[in-house]
DNA sequence: ACCTGAACACCGTTCAAGT
DNA sequence: ACCTGAACACCGTTCAAGT
């Protein structure tokens, strides 16, 4: 890369994520250009996507993730280990708001530049989750898409004002259904109950 | 209202329904117009805002999730009573793809013109959910706003695709939740555990 | 090899002008 | 009393032209 080019590229980043913390993941890439006084296609042949510039703002985040995860399983408790490395996910996702809703799109298409770091984040929660479930401290029948889902509805929960101040006591009601023992009080019935 | 006025209006709500189920509520409002064959100002002024299309879209399921609240409280177990009527709540939010965000905004502005529904559904749950935390069947630490957060949250989960096989599975777990007796397992000592 | 910005096809929102 | 659509200020995306 052209030494102008990499200058270009930093400050690019550098800029995205001033507004993108300020505006949220649906920031105007028009005004980041603008603000990062670049043309417009400079912008769009460094990060081709929405998507690959938000790969790039949160990359490290997601690196320090996947190695957090490897961590805890030496050094937790299963279930420690699963609720800490969660809770990290969360935060994580949150960083930028909106973040998710790209993140969750990006699981289930190849083509994203935000699959791999989605992959990688489901894949560490699969182990985590599969060790807590073989202690028998984590509900049995989840699988790893589930806890994908489950962390990015509350990490959803953060990104929305209104349910912000009650993130930490949403967190600890869903992390206590994954914890559960059980699967449920009473099976399967409680969905159609009888009308009187 | 002149009879030409109610004309425009009942035949907009009609294409509105149509673009918006296929679209999400995100759906271009010009295309709405475009589609009525109207005027984009005629839109604009039978419906000043997104939210106010959107809720006359809406409004019907909205009285009827009041009603069956009523209904439930009358007919059914405090526990079949929440956790139906929370089922149904999340149907009606998904309704539209992509109505539950606007719904979430609506909760703390009152200008919003989706504010009253959403006031409405709350407060329902309320009592549904007091009920049920009166006989020692829902968790006693939840309040009203807890329940639309984790009502909105699973109406979020279900509005995107790659979620959608699960989500039957998904409420059966935050349901779970909803109805443990107790609080959690351990306190709040799990939210940090000790390093090593 | 890289950068620029005009061009294109869209938005939401407003409001003067028409009927 | 209601309707229309041009006008304005924005987008995202592409790509010919420049350095």
């Amino acid at each position: 890369m052209r030494t102008d080019a990499q200058k270009n590229y930093e400050h690019l980043l550098a800029v995205a994520r001033e507004v993108v913390t300020e505006q949220g993941a649906q920031a105007s890439l028009r005004d980041v250009a603008r603000k990062a006084g670049v043309g417009l296609g400079t912008l769009y042949r460094h990060f081709p996507t929405r998507e690959a510039l938000l790969e790039a703002l949160l990359r490290s985040s997601f690196d320090a993730l996947t190695e957090r995860a490897a961590e805890l399983e030496a050094s937790s408790s299963p279930e420690e280990a699963l609720v800490s490395w969660t809770q990290r996910c969360i935060a994580c996702a949150h960083e930028y708001r909106g973040a998710i809703s790209l993140m969750v799109s990006a699981i289930d298409d190849p083509r994203s530049a935000l699959h791999g770091s989605c992959v990688a984040m489901k894949s560490a929660g699969a182990r985590l989750l599969a060790r807590a479930q073989a202690e028998g401290v984590a509900r049995a029948d989840l699988v790893s898409a589930d806890l994908f889902a489950l962390i990015s509805a509350l990490a959803w929960l953060n990104d929305q004002p209104s349910f912000a101040p009650r993130a930490e006591h949403l967190f600890d009601v869903v992390a206590s259904a994954i914890l559960s023992r059980r699967a449920s009080t009473d099976g399967g019935k409680r969905r159609s109950p009888a009308p009187r």
